[in-house]
DNA sequence: CGGAGCGTTGAAAGCCCTCAACGTTTGTGG
DNA sequence: CCACAAACGTTGAGGGCTTTCAACGCTCCG
């Protein structure tokens, strides 16, 4: 992404605010005016069950946008809301009408963002239709290490992954008694672990193989923002 | 979508091809230059396991973009394939490049289809992470009758449904014989059955009921080429 | 007519869930 | 700064849903 096109992004920037944690943002319906850029912070998007449990269907980190998609859709089929205190910056869906018609590269990138989001979607059904519960956490765990890496925020194997075990089990089609032992057993192997609200990759090839991860759909050869290639 | 969007998408076309059935279209990691519409046929995406198994990711009936995504991602994540014999259009990305700068209706029709199809790969996840077998298949059997129904496919509760026993659990993440004795109970219990490359809907009300189904996401309102509503 | 793929059924084992109890951490107000 | 409560994490036992393994019938097509 050039300077100039960062600037008009900043500039359709209506406001910045600070959501509190664990608040709903959007609801299921909700129309939209206006789109969210994550800046910092963690959010995530889910669907409600009947039973009162929540299935997560992403992970925002900063630098995501958490629902452009509803600038084409117009209103929301899912929740958004927010896991720690998050900054987040609101985009007006009339602002983006006029970078889409000026800036087709800018508009090329905004499409791209959300067929990412896809991309991880498809991820995630993999995850949870063919995966035990090892493999499901030891491939998000992946996931957000490669992410999270790509925005410089991974040292020495550590990051910040503010998840209860409830919410890796939402996320993962687990319940949340069955992620602690899982845990402990990739804790016990020596592999990974999460604690305190920070994830710890003891031995990424061996955590790669038990998710059977292949980093290729997060195509971070460019980073988000990369550009076309021909 | 006018009659004058219609046709340039039309002449847009390049070739249309006549695949046999059960033949791989795309593999991951290949680099698109085209794009495929689905005339008829049907065709589906997935993700191979390392056991050999596959988990569908999408199954897609005529008038679907099967690879549209790949318009703005360069190469693919997954494999496509057909599942039965089937006639596709090939539009080369060059010629999309054009339509997206003079038509921006257009443009915004085509970004439109892959919003739909990530709509719907968010609802697999719920699906996987949240239903057991019965309502798993409920939910899949929910969403491709809306979808048949949509393009006017569905004749007093019955469609075509030429899917095996095992590509439903691969879709539902059930091994077939899983998917056998659970169909058995969704016959005797006079809700749905597929046999023969048919599904028989009984029970609309009691089978979305089981699914937790609620058809929100695949915005049918305004059919898949809905335009802007304001 | 034969074979291959698909569908069906049974038995046993395994993974994960449910229920329940208790220890630990975190956050808040006195 | 401490005390307390609530949320979170941990562990055990038992049960249920789904898988695995195996066998056999059916259907379709060469």
């Amino acid at each position: 992404m050039s300077a100039q096109e960062a600037e008009l992004l900043e500039k359709a920037v209506d406001r910045v605010e600070t959501l509190p944690a664990r608040s709903v943002v959007t609801r299921r319906g909700d129309r939209l005016r206006e789109s969210t850029l994550l800046i910092e912070g963690a959010m995530c998007r889910y669907l409600d069950a009947r039973d009162g449990y929540r299935q997560l269907l992403a992970y925002h980190l900063p630098g995501d946008f958490v629902d452009m998609h509803g600038y084409t859709l117009h209103r929301l089929d899912h929740d958004v809301a927010t896991i720690v205190e998050s900054r987040v910056a609101t985009i007006p869906h009339e602002r983006i009408d006029g970078m889409m018609r000026d800036h087709p590269r800018l508009a090329w990138m905004l499409w791209r963002s959300t067929l990412l989001d896809a991309a991880m979607h498809r991820e995630w059904i993999f995850r949870l239709g063919r995966l035990d519960a090892a493999g499901r956490l030891a491939h998000f765990l992946c996931e957000v290490a490669d992410r999270m890496e790509a925005i410089g925020r991974v040292k020495d194997g550590v990051f910040a992954l503010p998840l209860t075990q409830q919410d890796l089990g939402e996320a993962c089609g687990l319940t949340s008694v069955h992620v602690n032992r899982t845990l402990r057993r990739l804790r016990e192997d020596g592999i990974a672990d999460i604690a305190r609200g920070e994830a710890r990759i003891f031995d990424k090839p061996r955590l790669a193989r038990v998710a059977e991860f292949d980093p290729d759909y997060l195509y971070l050869d460019g980073g988000p923002w990369a550009e076309p290639q021909d």
